[in-house]
DNA sequence: AAAAATAATGAAATGATATAACATAACTAC
DNA sequence: GTAGTTATGTTATATCATTTCATTATTTTT
């Protein structure tokens, strides 16, 4: 995060975040020797546009109605790509998926889900140093990836409830 | 957790755990008021007698070799109350359940996932205190339930890689 | 530049997970 | 014992994800 935390809940300038976030993620595939192609791109670019997670399926019905195929591999396989690349990620707690702002970073991420507006902020966990972290260190177990998750309420929508 | 971090990857008397787990959580539903019907107890006995997660058409088919119906409602059904009430926890990386091993705490749990053998250790998750409840409180958002799952390898399966 | 190897896509089918909806039965409280 | 509530029976369907094999596009090797 570029020193800002759960960027999906603050004021900022979408379009231009979506522009420098799609720009780094060419650049990195440039760098990396693998292909951008594009149903990833429109994946990534229909992702970005969202802050609110969005299912396979919806993804799926989006690319047809941009004129790609419509059968679940094409989703699927744009989607793999785009999460092995860190470039999206995952949400496992509503099996759906959000690009990552801050693709350059070899992180492990965090999310904040409001469950009234359905936003999903993206921040940054500390594996090793937390709980979980020392627990692991401590039985010996080696850990991989992560997932952490917090559903919620966010600020805005506390707001409007009492409202 | 009492004082054993990760149960599941540690040696101990599995029985008895079981047993009472279960004594445990009979005691919490008379207390609460609810009924632990025989599915329910069906569902949470099995799962207990499993450290790997167990996906819900898996409980479903041992309910139904144990002569329950077996139709998908009845596992969700037993699933959803057992969950409810802090006696099973879903893994969501797995679309998966597994028994709470400390019913009585009102805890926010932590899972480790060993992907070679399949077990799930679950320990205590620190949430307020942590990277996420800090993040949280800084924007204003109210968590009202995470989700923290690590996967990777165990330490007995690191020591059988090796070997 | 042609052939071979690799990576990506097209297409059909199916697998796996989960819920909706409505009827019936079993308990609980009065 | 009737009313209210909770739990179960049953059918159907929604939602999410993968397997498989054929074809096309791109890259690498020669």
């Amino acid at each position: 995060m570029t020193g800002v935390p759960a960027q999906a809940f603050s004021k900022h300038d979408h379009g231009a975040c979506c522009r420098s976030v799609m720009n780094t993620a060419r650049r990195l595939c440039v760098a990396r020797g693998v292909r951008l192609t594009p149903v990833r791109e429109k994946v990534l670019e229909l992702l970005l546009e969202s802050h609110v997670a969005l299912g396979a399926y919806t993804i799926l019905a989006r690319l047809a109605d941009a004129g790609f195929r419509s059968q679940p591999p094409v989703a699927y396989r744009a989607l793999d790509f785009l999460v092995a690349h860190g470039l999206v990620h995952r949400v496992e707690k509503l099996n759906a998926y959000v690009a990552c702002n801050q693709p350059q970073a070899g992180h492990s991420p965090a999310f904040m889900i409001c469950s009234h507006c359905h936003q999903v902020a993206e921040t940054v966990g500390k594996t090793r140093s937390g709980v979980l972290g020392k627990t692991a260190q401590a039985i010996g177990f080696d850990i991989q990836h992560t997932v952490i998750e917090a559903e919620g309420v966010c600020a805005t929508c506390q707001k409007r409830a009492v409202s």
